[in-house]
DNA sequence: CTGGGCAATGTTTACGTAAACATCCGCTGG
DNA sequence: CCAGCGGATGTTTACGTAAACATTGCCCAG
């Protein structure tokens, strides 16, 4: 910076004053020193100028395996809405979901050039993290609800739970059978939930509740036993993967997609529209779940100090959309 | 650290070795330093520490749109490894693959706080970047080949596509059809390169090329072409999600894969297990090409001021899975 | 013509850390 | 018994920036 005053004829703080865009510099002061920046090649060095301002301008995110790719898609958004705002990105990728890693994660935060965090976690692993967060870095927590405790915003689980069952009756189904996530998913826990309660709602009786882990194989299993429940017309999986698996099954099993039975998935994942047949599933909009994650740290940290505990839940909406996967019930017992 | 240096009782210099875990200090004083950390609640500054050490042990990682589930993995893995070596990753999203967001991410990127730069993209939008990267910077590219000019670790995309035609000449097929990716990727063109050699070797007349962009959209509309040529009994489709929607295609034909037609993908996502048929496919280790990436940009960075331009290029080795939708061929004409 | 005011620029200083150098003290060998 | 040595700790300083305050010089009103 020094040389690069010296080379405009001027003093290091004028040229501080054009790196940061400050009014009260006249356009000729302004024009020479840009130009000793590019002729020396200047870049204003981060570290000085986070250990200057108190802020480094970046946004650290703690998620485990990026296998999700709800997950990714979040991050992704979040990464772009930072951008926008000035701010990076930085990664604190925890291998496994266990309690020591996230405590790992955590402290090792501490050390981390970071502002603030937004964490895209089920919240029970956040629950026993001794979370000693440094003080002054507000947290957004995704993919989780505990709106007492942090400031979360989520995609409207039970309402893309409660569309899909609903799709389903309309179309003339007597009931739903549902293929849940693993029990200790709290979002697998909520659509399950939407499941169960639109159905009683409707004055149906919920079905034995069919548990699978979020991947397509197990999807496969649990297709195998549906299969052999001649009960069952209309299935809602509780994502696209278990859906894929679930559809391999029931084709194995010669029953036909949607004649026999219909197939509702989640989240709406791109492979999605070409399974065999395209799938019916519920879209989440992750893009505006990364985006909202982004302005609302951003904006509990403007008010920092003011009223800390103002914690509360966004949902972001879901979107039903209809492919070929779902049609009238026509199973013959 | 000044107030842990009082409330120790030592000196702010002694504060700073405990807390880089020197050698040099007695037992007794390094708990008391330690002790008196924990009851300040005291986090040592990174933009300080920064500042005096001349780097932030921070990785930037450019990629753009996460869309890929390659990229995403290597992402990771290169998280993960930087983590182990006691370095953070920081994104630099590119929404667009245009010139010009590649360009203002690099130019971002000299006032970001990093002392290396991996970059997940094909080389062609870096070529024509204009790339000033701030001097001492070093730079790893993965998914390309450009070993003349940067540093590269790659998949063996050739090898990869050697051994699914391979695998496919070996059950007896004549010839096989290739179904590739967009004329634009490297990755797309080297394993379409393979494919053509590899038939060629062997004394096999290569089938005219059919293209699609990734998507499972584009191999389902390749797959009703292909449906309609009698002479094709194996495609070696370019990635498992052009699989996918080939398998729709040719099911919607009533082709039976493998009897009438043997599919291979390329990548080994999680759900080609659970296609219908389940895929035979190549395996990537994304894992692998991240950790190398990292190794690789960490030694440079050692070396440093040596010798400068000992570009290369790595190969990381595929596998081929074998599922259920390869066979002998079989399709009546 | 002159003094006040204001816009443009310069000077000083502190941010928190760690390297380099300085000091202290206890122990050992002659 | 003391010089000298080495391990433990303290003191000084600089890293690059930007806020706060100081200064300059110009313009215009009185």
């Amino acid at each position: 910076m020094a040389d690069v005053a010296r080379l405009a004829g001027v003093s290091s703080q004028t040229v501080s004053r054009v790196s940061n865009g400050f009014a009260g510099v006249t356009e000729d002061t302004r024009r020479q020193v840009l130009d000793a920046m590019r002729e020396l090649g200047y870049r204003p060095n981060s570290a000085a100028r986070a250990l200057r301002r108190g802020e480094f301008r970046t946004l650290g995110v703690i998620t485990f395996s990026l296998s999700t790719m709800g997950n990714i898609r979040t991050l992704e958004a979040i990464a772009t809405s930072a951008a926008q705002h000035g701010y990076a990105v930085t990664l604190l990728p925890v291998a496994v979901p266990t309690q020591d890693e996230v405590n790992g994660a955590f402290s090792r935060l501490g050390e981390l050039a970071v502002d603030a965090v937004i964490v895209i976690m089920e919240i029970h692993l956040l629950d026993a993290a001794t979370v000693s967060l440094p003080p002054g870095v507000q947290v957004v927590v995704a993919d989780s609800d505990a709106g007492d405790r942090y400031t979360v915003v989520d995609t409207d689980q039970a309402g893309g739970a409660r569309d899909a069952v609903r799709h389903l009756l309309d179309l003339g189904h007597e009931t739903v059978w549902h293929l849940a996530g693993p029990e200790d998913s709290f979002a697998a826990q909520r659509r399950a939930n939407a499941w169960r309660d639109t159905l009683t709602r409707a004055g149906r009786i919920p079905p034995p509740l069919v548990r699978g882990d979020w991947s397509a194989e197990s999807g496969y299993r649990a297709g195998l036993l549906l299969a052999d429940e001649p009960d069952c017309t209309a299935v809602f999986a509780a994502n696209d993967q278990m859906a894929l698996g679930l559809l391999r099954a029931l084709h194995e099993r010669g029953l036909r997609v949607p004649g026999d039975i219909s197939v509702v998935g989640f989240d709406d994942i791109p492979e999605s529209a070409s399974f065999l047949p395209p799938l019916t599933t519920i879209h989440q909009d992750f893009a505006e779940v990364g985006r909202l994650c982004v302005e609302g740290v951003l904006s509990k940290m403007r008010q920092d100090g003011e009223d800390e505990a103002e914690h509360g839940t966004t949902l972001v909406p879901t979107r039903v959309v209809v492919r070929e996967s779902t049609g009238v019930p026509g199973r013959e017992r």
